[in-house]
DNA sequence: AGAGGGATCCCA
DNA sequence: GGGATCCCTCTC
């Protein structure tokens, strides 16, 4: 969730990939940098990346302080404040459901940047993660986009849910 | 399928 | 400093 201004804007997390401590795939596998260093911070906080030159991706830390792991956010089904979030896309034409499909596309939607690396997400003002007891059937494949532990069955997904990404392939 | 895009980081 | 690499997106 996130509150823009005075509007609300919800989405339903339908896909993540874990990313964990001595994972090669990981950013934080060689070590804290600066780009990573929000990766070893405490748990349930924000850890925000740029990259291809274009896309901001929000990963949500998953180990106590000092320990680098997160958990990719690669989608969200919209649930709240879709004319906001089809403003921040800056692309009209987009249905409700491909509007946070990808974690480049989720941030844009959501209006999430290097300003919120390192956010708190249980107690942010802006930013935060919530339950609405809502249970999803959940599909597991290999994760996306990586070369290196590629096997590794790390990415999870709601089935049959429109706003997944990735190809058809990895989300029956 | 393929190009664009810019930061990051390793190893000189 | 160079250059491979990159948790992607859009348009073809």
């Amino acid at each position: 969730m996130r509150a823009d201004g005075d509007e609300l804007l919800v989405g339903r997390i339908v896909e993540t990939e874990a990313y964990f401590p001595h994972d090669p795939a990981s950013h934080a596998f060689r070590g804290r940098t600066p780009r990573n260093g929000a990766m070893f911070g405490p748990p349930l906080h924000a850890y925000v990346y740029f990259i291809y030159g274009a896309n901001w991706c929000l990963n949500v830390t998953s180990e106590p302080d000092g320990v680098g792991a997160a958990a990719l956010v690669r989608a969200c089904e919209p649930v709240r404040g879709m004319e906001r979030m089809r403003a921040l896309r800056g692309r009209p034409e987009v249905k409700d459901w491909d509007l946070a499909r990808g974690p480049g596309n989720l941030c844009r939607a959501f209006g999430i940047g290097p300003a919120f690396d390192g956010a708190d997400l249980t107690t942010d003002p802006v930013l935060w993660l919530a339950g609405d007891g809502t249970e999803l059937p959940v599909g597991i494949s290999t994760r996306i986009g990586i070369t290196k532990a590629a096997h590794e069955p790390w990415r999870f997904y709601a089935r049959g849910n429109r706003s997944v990404s990735g190809p058809r392939a990895l989300s029956p």
